[in-house]
RNA sequence: GACCCGUUAGUCAAGUGGUUAAGACACCGGUCUUUCAAGCCGGUAUCAGGGGUUCGAAUCCCCUACGGGUCGCCA
């Protein structure tokens, strides 16, 4: 039989970095096996959950290349099925109906945490007789469903990454099964669909394992084969917290609008709680599926290293087509107004010439955008202590030197204009960077960029000889 | 509080009884260079603590401490 895996996100929040993880390394399993990856949304809790939400995690395992080969199903439209195997327990007698109130049963919770008892359901309502049922009915309570759950002996949860974790089933109780309003509860809406769905591997974040004695208790109830389980360390953040708003981005969408690619994205999460073994750090998706193993996940949780991620995203910047991150670049740039909404050709292919030039030296695509504004607009003013430092008056000289020179460069290229400049400097009998410096900061407002002639052929002749002249004015201008 | 999981440098981590305890990010230095990066070369820094077991322990066992998780009609 084939594996099949599930990621499982319920829309209550965008996609996470940690629940991005956990589906990249189900996918990975199921790609690595030939198996299948079934995308199920756990909406069961119909408040908080929102078709904003749901758009929002699609659009992100989408962007993250997750494909999935089933789904996505909806647990509130399973409802059918879930009511089939609640009314089965409670025809075998294995699951009754509770009247408590949520009031009653908080009540009762915080007084056995003060007593240092466990926080476990008494089972008041398990030996119910038909009149007390009616009886509180009449007053007008909505049961809820109860699994019943023997505390003697030991559940053992065999997991693929840390081996049998034993509980006592005194841990244990008669725990909600079908919520008064009749919507399954998470463990068993969980098991039931893992169970229909053939789910044969559940790969999921640890903070789940807790919770295994609870469904395996609920697979042996309805008599359904067992999954492997594998409960993977949390994400957390610096301060060994769980990652949360205040420490930064937390979402798959987030690092995207912030100029990060779904290649680094992917490869440091894959790194984070997995290793290859091997020295290798870059490891892009088609060698991730080919690698990856379950035996390999860590055990203890790993904090989440924006440094890192964003290493790896530089160097993904400059590995990856200059194509795709041109086309990746481009929304960024039309965010800034410097590139139109309908492109022509002949603006992306400038586009494409400016991104190579300047992506070796950043780290994300905000940064491209950054540090490549000056040539989309002539809007910016000279760098206050570079103009100090190099628009001397000597300067002025010889920008307009240097100009005339570039007027005759034929043809303008990158190579030709630094020739020209060189011989200029060599017949002028000055070192090149008194030449160079000054006609960067003319050329771009700035003191560091990309190699000066690649700008100069990029920008091209007419835009060069325009901002050389204009800065030789200015410096003048200050002069006065 | 009870239960479960964990603990190798600031961070990610390799390591499965005998190693000079890998590698990466970050940091520091050097190199290259028209600038800034990158690259290249080099450096600082780790086995939570205490007991065992053993000729020998980062590795096995126990205790303590610390961190995380669960104990919801959230998922």
């Amino acid at each position: 039989m084939s594996l099949r895996v599930r990621f499982a996100p319920s829309p209550t929040g965008n996609l996470h970095v940690g629940g991005a993880r956990t589906a990249l390394f189900n996918w990975l399993v199921a790609r690595q096996s030939g198996g299948q990856f079934i995308l199920r949304i756990d909406d069961t809790d119909r408040e908080r959950s929102s078709q904003e939400f749901l758009e929002s995690i699609l659009a992100a395992m989408k962007w993250l290349g997750l494909d999935w080969d089933e789904g996505p199903y909806f647990q509130s439209q399973r409802a059918e099925l879930y009511r089939r195997d609640a009314e089965r327990l409670l025809a075998e007698d294995k699951a009754y109906l509770c009247y408590c109130l949520p009031e009653e049963l908080a009540r009762q919770r915080e007084a056995a945490l003060k007593a240092g008892r466990p926080a476990v359901y008494d089972g008041r309502c398990r030996d119910l007789t038909r009149q007390d049922r009616e009886r509180l009915e009449a007053g007008g309570r909505q049961p809820v469903v109860r699994l019943k759950v023997s505390r003697a002996g030991e559940t053992v949860v065999r997991d693929l990454i840390r081996g049998g974790v034993v509980f006592n089933n005194e841990v244990l109780d008669d725990f909600i099964i079908v919520k008064s309003n009749g919507m399954p509860a998470y463990n068993f809406a969980c098991v039931v669909d893992d169970a229909l769905m053939g789910i044969t591997h559940v790969i999921r974040a640890e903070e789940h394992l807790s919770n295994t004695p609870r469904q395996l208790a609920l697979y042996r109830a309805l008599g359904y084969a067992e999954p492997y389980f594998a409960h993977v360390p949390m994400i957390l953040a610096p301060d060994r917290s769980k990652l949360s708003k205040r420490h930064g981005a937390t979402s798959v969408e987030e690092y995207r609008d912030q100029g990060y690619l779904p290649q680094a994205l992917t490869n440091y999460l894959a790194l984070l709680g997995w290793s290859p073994g091997t020295e290798e750090e870059i490891i892009p998706q088609e060698e991730l599926v080919k690698r990856f193993s379950l035996e390999r996940v860590s055990l203890n949780p790993s904090i989440y290293d924006l440094g890192k991620l964003t290493w790896m995203n530089g160097h993904y910047l400059v590995t990856v087509d200059l194509e795709e991150i041109t086309s990746r670049a481009l929304p960024f740039f039309q965010r800034q107004g410097l590139v139109s909404q309908n492109p022509s050709p002949k603006e992306v292919d400038y586009l494409r010439q400016v991104v190579g030039l300047v992506r070796d030296r950043v780290k994300t695509l905000v940064e491209v955008v950054d540090a490549a504004t000056y040539f989309f607009t002539d809007d910016w003013d000279y760098e206050e202590k570079g103009a100090g430092k190099y628009f001397t008056s000597e300067a002025a000289e010889l920008l307009a030197q240097a100009g005339e020179r570039l007027a005759g460069v034929e043809p303008f290229t990158a190579e030709a204009a630094e020739a020209a400049y060189r011989q200029l400097a060599e017949e002028l009998g000055v070192k090149t960077p008194v030449l160079f410096h000054p006609t960067r900061l003319a050329l771009t407002g700035r003191t560091m960029g990309p190699g000066l002639f690649g700008i100069m052929a990029v920008l091209g002749r007419e835009k060069c000889l325009e901002r050389l002249s204009r800065a030789a004015v200015w410096i003048r201008n200050a002069a006065e």
